[in-house]
DNA sequence: CGCCAGGGCCTCA
DNA sequence: TGAGGCCATGGC
């Protein structure tokens, strides 16, 4: 039976290191990014990007991102201090605006209260808890957070992860977002660098083969997958 | 033209 | 706890 690891190697070898998280030209940018964000703007890059790409294509995120970054809104002080419907305008393109907008403040009004600097001295369990008590941080941006802007080692859930492992036969396609994380988690050891390149793969991979409609025929992954159209 | 994209919240059983 | 509606742009 192929497992979680043995996936890993055979994305790693046909799509080679993704260095996520990826950012925009103005964004200071991949690959500076490669191994973390390095300086607190590029740390609240990540976040905000984190939440402008729920349900949304990178490509109109990028867009949202640039903006944001023409204005130097990549500030907590400044997010709070804009209008929400100003704000909302700045980042028109990532789509679903007007909640965007109330979520960025939400996040910011969180991160004023819970500096960079004592969000990491809090254990994972804590620190989760907390992202998911900010309204607009769900399972996935949380883990999201965590990951590629505060490097911790937590393997993020998506959409596409259910879709390409249960495709594959390694779990159910009604798996739970923490059923199917627990069981990777435990399949794999806990290391940040790892997690980081294993998701962005998987993001790679659903949008080359593994799409709603997948092409089976070519699949880097058909020796493996139970799934055969 | 329709479908989809790196979700989350709210409501109602 | 889970299914369904809602939010919205831009690419294909």
């Amino acid at each position: 039976m192929v497992t979680f690891s043995d996936i890993y190697g055979l994305l790693v070898d046909n799509y080679g290191a993704q260095g996520w998280w990826p950012v925009t030209p103005e964004g200071m940018v991949y690959p500076e990014y490669s191994g973390g964000p390095k300086n607190q703007k590029q740390i609240f890059e990540v976040m905000f990007g984190a939440i402008l790409a729920q349900n949304t294509s990178w490509k109109n995120v990028e867009k949202a991102i640039s903006e944001l970054n023409k204005k130097t809104l990549f500030d907590v002080d400044k997010i709070l201090a804009i209008s929400q419907d100003e704000l909302a305008q700045v980042i028109r393109s990532s789509g679903y605006y007007n909640q965007k907008a109330r979520k960025l403040k939400y996040l910011c009004s969180f991160l004023k209260e819970n500096p960079l600097n004592e969000l990491n001295k809090c254990s994972l369990g804590i620190l989760k808890e907390k992202l998911l008590a900010v309204s607009g941080i769900g399972k996935e941006t949380a883990d999201s957070i965590m990951l590629y802007s505060l490097g911790m080692p937590i393997f993020i859930i998506d959409a596409y992860s259910v879709r390409i492992f249960s495709r594959i036969g390694l779990c159910s396609k009604k798996v739970t977002y923490d059923g199917l994380q627990c069981m990777i988690e435990q399949n794999l050891d806990k290391d940040a660098q790892v997690f980081n390149e294993y998701h962005a793969l998987l993001v790679e991979h659903a949008k080359r083969y593994c799409r709603k409609k997948p092409e089976c025929e070519t699949c880097i992954l058909k020796s493996v997958c139970k799934k055969k159209i």
